[in-house]
Parts: structure tokens; sequence; C-alpha cells
DNA sequence: TGAAGTGTAAAACGAACGTTTTACATTCGG
DNA sequence: CCGAATGTAAAACGTTCGTTTTACACTTCA
């Protein structure tokens, strides 16, 4: 494992777990057993690195939805809840709690939501045959409701989502 | 306005908009008009005060969904995202950022979201004129979706949302 | 009249913040 | 074999953190 990697892993680890703010870099050092000069020199800065830290999060969080079935994405939402843990959306949480400031930080935030929306609509036209930008709205909604109920209901809002997903699905199919 | 109510509602606008961590006291004096030593004689600390501010927010937000019909749960959200702004729920917010360390913090929001999720067990049975556990879940993920989704789609994801349990709650019905 | 209560302004506490720097190893291709 | 490149360890930069303290002013009411 090489260094950029291993900062990468202990970064995501403390942000998800302790927050940005919260997270202090000499944490940070320790967590990824390198001096802060070597820090520095791979990742630039903390915003910087939280930056690709998300750009990490989202290929591979976008990489488990690569499905045909509106089903199969709520699955798959259950699985990454039960595998990583239910703190709500990474990326929501770092725009939050920059507030706006730490561009970079926006911007990665953005098209990680636009990426997600879109295959979400991808996703819903291939189950239903057809485009209905109205029900991958709904569907995305479920998802974002899912994994943030999750924190507190536990992974099985995934089961409740996809469920009422169907429901939406088969009214929306006649 | 008495010194506590300023206090408050400095607090909930600060750490609502920059985040919990990131505000500092100093800020937090300073726009509530008032010095450090009658902050901490009325607050006891920052994060009793977030404990306190996260009370009043809870009041203030089920007040607001003292409603008998599921439609007019997401009207009500709709509106609250429109005059409140969208950042996301204040309690996850909140707790993710403390990452369970703060104790009043942790039970301040926890209580919130067992108190949110009877008020749409309730409403919803109200509406369908019988309970149905499963359903409320499903309401209550699209609530909460609809209100993470206003962040990056806007406050008419309320409005996708109110269609969606529509779509659930006649469903149900029959 | 005087004590209790409530407030302000400002300095100070040690600790932690993000970042840079200094000084010194180690690997490795030309 | 020499000079980049890449790493470590550790101190230091000035700033800000949450909190406490000191010293003083004003009201309220027995």
């Amino acid at each position: 494992m090489d260094t950029t990697a291993r900062l990468l892993a202990a970064a995501e680890r403390l942000f998800d777990r302790h927050g940005y703010t919260a997270t202090g870099m000499d944490r940070l050092t320790e967590a990824a057993g390198m001096s802060s000069r070597t820090l520095y020199k791979h990742a630039g800065g903390k915003a910087q690195l939280m930056a690709r830290v998300l750009g990490e999060r989202d290929r591979r969080f976008l990489a488990r939805l690569e499905v045909r079935r509106v089903d199969a994405l709520f699955a798959a939402l259950g699985d990454w809840l039960r595998v990583e843990g239910s703190r709500g959306c990474l990326f929501l949480r770092a725009r939050a709690e920059t507030g706006g400031d730490a561009p970079e930080i926006a911007e990665a935030v953005a098209a990680h939501k636009e990426a997600f929306r879109r295959r979400v609509a991808e996703v819903v036209a291939a189950d239903l045959g057809r485009e209905d930008p109205e029900l991958a709205e709904q569907i995305l909604i479920l998802f974002e409701g899912a994994a943030h109920a999750a924190v507190y209901r536990g992974p099985e809002a995934a089961e409740a989502a996809r469920a009422a997903a169907a429901t939406l699905l088969q009214g929306a199919r006649r």
C-alpha cells in the first residue's frame, strides 16, 4: 500500500467517523503513519485532502450502483450501509461543515451529487423502459432518505425504501 | 428579547450555517451581543449550548408537524425548507460532527428523532384510519430524503416527496 | 443601606489548530 | 558514485480553541 493510498484511507476513515473540522492534522499523520511533511507534499493541505477523499469515495460508491434495476439500487445501498456504517452522507456533511467556503470541497460535492442523480435516472429509465424524470426524482429522494434514516433506524431502512420504490415503479408501469 | 433567547437564536443560526465545530465561542459572544462570562453562566458550555439549541429546534419543528394528513406533513416541510433554508438535518449533522462524544448532544438527537418518528406514525395512522408501521417507515424515509435532497435539488424536493407519499398512501388504502 | 444578582470588558489559561521549516536518513536511476 | 527523489523526526510558526478569571458597573429589593 503506497503512501497516497494509505493517506487517503486514513483520512476517509477519520473524516467520516469524527468529522472534518474535528479531525486534526496530527491525528491524520499518526493514523496514516507518515510525517506531516510527507502529508503536505502529497495532499497539499487539509481541504485539498478532503476533496481527494471525496473524489475517491465518489468512484467507490458509484461503482456499486452500476445496476439495471431499481431493486438492485437499494440492495446496493443496504450492502454499503452494512459494510461502511451509517453516519449520513459524507458529501453533504462535508459541505455543511465547511458552509460553502473551501471551493474544492464544494465542487467535489456538487460533482458527486450530479453524477449520482444521473445514475439514478439511468437505472429508473432502464428498469421502466422509458425515461421518467418525476419518478427518478422520487427514487432519488427515497435513496437519500434511506441513507439518512439508517443513522437512527438502522440499515433496514434500505429495505423499507426498496419496498416503497417497488410500489412507485409499479404505479408508473401502467 | 432576553439574554437566553438572544443566545439561543444566535447559536442556532451560527451552528446551522457554519457548523458546530467551526463556530468558535468568540463568534458566538459577538453575535449574541454578550460577554463570554454571561454566555457561560447561561449555557454552561459549548456542548450544553448545542443541546439546548437542539431542544428548542425540536419544539419549533414538531410544532409545524401538528397535522392530520400526510399531504400536510410534506407541505409543512416545504414551508420549513423555504423559510429556514436547506443545509440538511441539524440533528444528524450535530451527531456526526461530534461523532458520539458529547452525551448531551447525542441524547437530544435521539430524543428528537424518536419524537419525529412517532409523529409521522400518528399522522399516517390518522390519514389511513388505521396503524401501518411499514407505511409509516416509508413516509419517514421520504421525509428525511426530501430534507436532504433539498440541499442540492432545492425545496421542490418536498413536493416530489409529497407526490410519492400520496401514491404509497393510495396503494395502502385498499 | 447593603447584599445579592446580573451584566460588561478584557486579560489570561494551557492546549490544539493548520502549516512550514530545519536537519537528517534512505533509496535509486544515470 | 553522485545527485535527485522520497521519506522521517521534531521543533517552531502565529492563530485560535474552549474556558476561567479579575475587576468593575448597574439594578433590585429586603
